[in-house]
DNA sequence: ATGGTAGCAATGCTA
């Protein structure tokens, strides 16, 4: 089985990009964030002619998370346990939502962006992160052998080589101890990053902002990945970014992160 | 020199 995340910036702009991508890589389990739609707005239509479901939740014009899959969508649940709200509740709620698809559990997630070191929405980061920790502790408490994957946009580049330059992120976000450390936490719980191994850096990005030629400029980090629990981990037998999604006009400013799985 | 681009929605906010 073969799944994948993307940040797609936007679905409706980005739909015909997505079957292509999911028809392009034959993926099975696709895991979207960053969907900037209310769910009456998901464009269904062209994902069920290709031969794939959506389960999706989006309250706003800036979350909005999706688990798209041809192997089946069952037991969808929107948000995790302890997932902390921001502002207007149901907004935080859409950055995150677990589908079983194949007998895997596939979470799309969407880590809050901090905006600043000293912003609130930083501990309202740190916070998301801890009770995500928390949260897949407990699922693993329950089925040490669950197969699980925290797949998503993670707004944390977790070492130095997971950006251009240490020296430009330097008091900014996604680079700092604490968002690391939190990271390393959600690890800590039993989850590992099952796609570096398959995509070694440096120079290995999968985020590259729209301004400044970044992208050709190779000025990228590294923030997307798939967490998976021991039980997803021993089946995954390779990785790969797909940078040739971020190429041409009308690419999201994320490449997508494929992800293949033996057979359970 | 706090720029630049993109999307949604509305003349600003978010990333």
């Amino acid at each position: 089985m073969r799944i994948a995340t993307w940040n797609c910036n936007s679905i409706r702009s980005r739909v015909d990009r997505a079957v292509a991508f999911l028809e392009r890589h034959d993926v099975d389990v696709l895991a979207l964030q960053e969907t900037k739609c209310r769910d009456d707005q998901f464009p269904h239509l062209p994902f069920q002619a290709a031969g794939y479901e959506v389960a999706h939740v989006g309250h706003n014009q800036w979350n909005g998370v999706a688990v798209v899959s041809r192997v089946g969508i069952e037991d969808v649940q929107v948000g995790f346990p302890g997932q902390p709200g921001w502002g207007n509740p149901v907004a935080a709620e859409a950055r995150a939502l677990g589908a079983t698809c194949g007998g895997v559990r596939v979470w799309s997630l969407y880590v809050p962006n901090g905006r600043s070191l000293e912003d609130p929405h930083m501990v309202y980061k740190l916070d998301w992160l801890a009770a995500l920790r928390e949260a897949g502790a407990g699922w693993l408490g329950q089925d040490p052998d669950a197969a699980i994957a925290l797949m998503g946009d993670w707004n944390v580049a977790p070492t130095d080589e997971d950006v251009w330059s240490v020296d430009y992120y330097e008091g900014k976000t996604h680079t700092s101890a604490q968002e690391r450390a939190a990271f390393e936490g959600v690890v800590g719980a039993g989850f590992a990053d099952v796609t570096r191994e398959h995509t070694p850096g440096p120079g290995t990005y999968t985020y590259w902002d729209y301004t400044q030629l970044a992208f050709p400029k190779r000025r990228g980090m590294r923030i997307d990945f798939c967490l998976g629990s021991p039980g997803l981990a021993r089946r995954v037998e390779g990785a790969f970014i797909d940078r040739e999604e971020r190429k041409g006009k009308g690419a999201s400013d994320h490449a997508p992160v494929v992800v293949d799985l033996t057979a359970g």
